[in-house]
DNA sequence: GATTGTTTCAAACGTCTGTTTTAATCAATA
DNA sequence: TATTGATTAAAACAGACGTTTGAAACAATC
């Protein structure tokens, strides 16, 4: 439409590019990851991620931020639970949209993946990825755990509970090589998002008042 | 002494190599590890992996087995506590033995390193180290859960438990390159894992008696 | 229609990797 | 001491990879 940004065929072998590559930089990771078959796939030549991105790290950093955005504005924090809402309520909601952001299936399943691999090898951008996308997220959270705690919790402990809820969602993602073998007829299935996060705040919300109760002091426990 | 065995020289190289191996594909991983590397590391020739070995291959799994080995004889499943104990006792004395292994220092760690390597990027010899060695620590955990939940809960439930105990314990692990960025204070430190085990004790506890209580049927509820 | 700047293309470059080769070295046997 | 088999060593091989090159194709401007 308008001449300030670059015509449309640039744009869709770009375009094409990104998700070409989202797809096998999740599937493959980085290293085993060739721009010869990102190319292959987005229909384009060899030479157009140098071209069009400078080389194939800043191309994949470009993927990661691009995924993770998506991502967020897919699932939001709250997972569809008003401020309004009791602490358990927005509790579950959180837990419910991480559940549903890190069990999906097909290309919205990218995202934990590229994490996953983040987690053993990081990137570059992981630094950015962190301080713009995942620390609203945990603050999010700590802000929730922190009312259902009580003020007198260590900054530690919060820590902890925080490492505790993630912990528990992160588990059949992050071990599913190993779950797969342990339980072979499970084979190739994730887990339902929602029954998951149900037994995860069933299993949680006993956990954090005790916590809370065991660092209730003055006049606090009842 | 003996005939039988190999000559002295030639199983130290061989021991060299593992030893350096070990080491480096814990800190790179198989892709990034190179054989030069190893072989420099171990005071050998590049070729002294294809002889003794085989190829990288085979020296992997042969490293994978061997750390996984003396970690299971190094912080035995039970954690020092007798069957005699209470379950109570005996699901901590797992908790604190679990996380001992995962964030140990030095050589101790490389397993946990090379564990979270095969979940991004499974290996052939994965297999035979989950039915080996995972399987018995993973029924020693459920034989104690299903203690604590009692007969009536379904199996995917004791499933999903077991998942929320173990990614309590190796959330820690699995994400410390976000949790260094989000805590930079903290960095490069590992946690205590007497002290997390406690947490996740505390934490877990209370978990698993709601959910024994919700499947506590037929005058099984008090 | 000529010109300019952008984008695509095929081919090649240079480097790094696991592996193999071939000869040298060593230890033990006869 | 001569011989045999196992081990080490240096060098080269063959393939894959990210990147670069230089020309061709294209679109927009004058």
């Amino acid at each position: 439409m308008s001449t300030e940004r670059p015509p449309a065929t640039s744009y869709d072998t770009r375009q094409r590019i990104l998700d070409a590559a989202s797809e096998i930089f999740a599937k493959e990771g980085f290293a085993r990851a060739t721009v010869r078959d990102i190319c292959q796939r987005a229909g384009a030549n060899i030479a157009a991620v140098n071209y069009h991105f400078g080389d194939k790290e800043k191309l994949y950093g470009e993927v990661l931020l691009h995924t993770y955005q998506a991502m967020v504005e897919r699932h939001p924090v709250a997972g569809g639970v008003r401020p309004e809402a009791t602490v358990d309520e927005r509790f579950a909601g959180f837990v419910r949209a991480f559940c549903r952001r890190v069990y999906s299936a097909g290309p919205e399943a990218y995202l934990s993946w590229l994490m996953a691999r983040e987690m053993v090898e990081p990137s570059p951008v992981l630094d950015q990825v962190v301080n713009t996308l995942v620390r609203p997220q945990q603050q999010h959270l700590v802000a929730i755990l922190k009312e259902m705690l009580g003020p007198n919790v260590p900054d530690e402990v919060l820590r902890s509970t925080m490492g505790c809820v993630i912990g528990q969602i992160l588990f059949f993602h992050h071990c599913r090589p190993v779950v797969e073998r342990l339980f072979p007829d499970r084979q190739g299935r994730n887990p339902d998002p929602d029954r998951l996060a149900e037994v995860i705040v069933t299993f949680s919300l006993p956990g954090l008042r005790a916590v809370r109760a065991k660092y209730a002091r003055g006049g606090e426990g009842r």
